[in-house]
DNA sequence: TGTACATCAGTGAACGCGCGTTCACTGATGTAC
DNA sequence: TGTACATCAGTGAACGCGCGTTCACTGATGTAC
């Protein structure tokens, strides 16, 4: 049954994609790996033809979703000189689809205070992909200077995270989806206004 | 080795505080009942004397969470028409202290993610506690309409509880303060400034 | 190019281990008379 | 008030079960000649 190189890598990726989305969806401590081998269509038996242990798949596949969902983030066109992107940017995040739908999701919203008892490796992937994640809202960032804008991207990024829990914890969908709501409001509201450049 | 009637309820009371602790600190999942009734200086046979499964002591355990922290947080007064009362509670929140101290942290940071999985009535329990949270921080708004107030304290709740979600991950301590500092800094401003009343 | 052998991806069973839960038992408490 | 008995909080061992990990085995691939 040995597999050529390619098909070696290929089944590797798929493997890491399957639990890139399994550990999001349902946690990482829910997700064994036999749940995830099954999803990737293999017996739990070979997981360590290509792993060395649950924890090296947990980091690798974070690091998946981060770039994933990142690349994605930054895939937007940037408009200069305006909300507009960042509007874009919160209506995509703070989305119910979003919430809703956890083949693309955040991997800090799904997986958040998972990540703070996580090990040291898939802490520093995490820590990597937060700041890539304030980087690429502090470039949506109407009219601020460098070093304002990455302490106010830092903090609607908090925002944008703790908001998306929440809205997932609440079991009614109507004040869920006013978590969103409030959240864009919020964010849009405190950085697009003109008048606000200096004072806020 | 039957008890009082009282002793049993203090009994009890002491495997829920201790099952509120070790849950927010380590994580529902990865807490036993073995490790809460060791902890609570029992074994783990006499368990089922006090709770019908795992999943009633977390909703009784989060219950007890919730109020502790916004007991807590409501017993400091609350200044009338100024930004004072809304700078101590984020000053407190928001600060390394609740970070790096488990004792009596907000149930929403350190279980945020695991909450949207456990069952109903946790998250009913984590729904009311944050419908709570979001009516605290909406009486300490300085100047705003009760409406939008609601919507902006809905909003900074998000704010905080993602924040200190980040500021838990991420593996440098230089940045996890600056997290929390944007945060502190991004509230207060947006909320405080007098001109900003009507356009933010 | 063809042959013989080493490699190794994937299978399926098995391993300890820890977990939530159950249970027979103990002995102090509460209750009925 | 005193006695006899039922109750039940707490103990410690045991139960299935699922988990991460290991392992003997298979058979197609890659390599050495």
């Amino acid at each position: 049954m040995k597999k050529t190189k390619k098909e070696t890598a290929q089944t590797r990726e798929h493997i890491v994609g399957t639990a890139a989305l399994e550990f999001r969806r349902n946690g990482i401590e829910r997700t064994g790996l036999a749940d995830i081998m099954a999803a990737a269509g293999l017996t739990h038996g070979g997981f360590y033809r290509h792993f060395e242990s649950k924890d090296d798949l947990v980091a690798e596949a974070l690091d998946k979703a981060f770039t994933a969902v990142l690349d994605g983030m930054e895939r937007r066109p940037v408009q200069k000189n305006s909300g507009e992107a960042l509007r874009t940017l919160m209506n995509h995040y703070l989305s119910a689809n979003h919430r809703d739908n956890f083949e693309d999701t955040c991997p800090l919203a799904a997986l958040g205070s998972d990540l703070r008892r996580a090990d040291r490796r898939a802490r520093e992937v995490a820590s990597a992909g937060i700041a890539r994640m304030i980087s690429i809202v502090g470039s949506r960032l109407p009219g601020v200077s460098a070093r304002e804008g990455k302490a106010r991207a830092t903090a609607i990024v908090g925002a944008m995270v703790g908001s998306m829990v929440l809205a997932r914890i609440v079991t009614d969908p109507g004040v869920s989806n006013n978590i969103l709501k409030a959240a864009r409001e919020f964010i849009l509201q405190c950085t697009e206004n003109k008048s606000l450049e200096v004072s806020c």
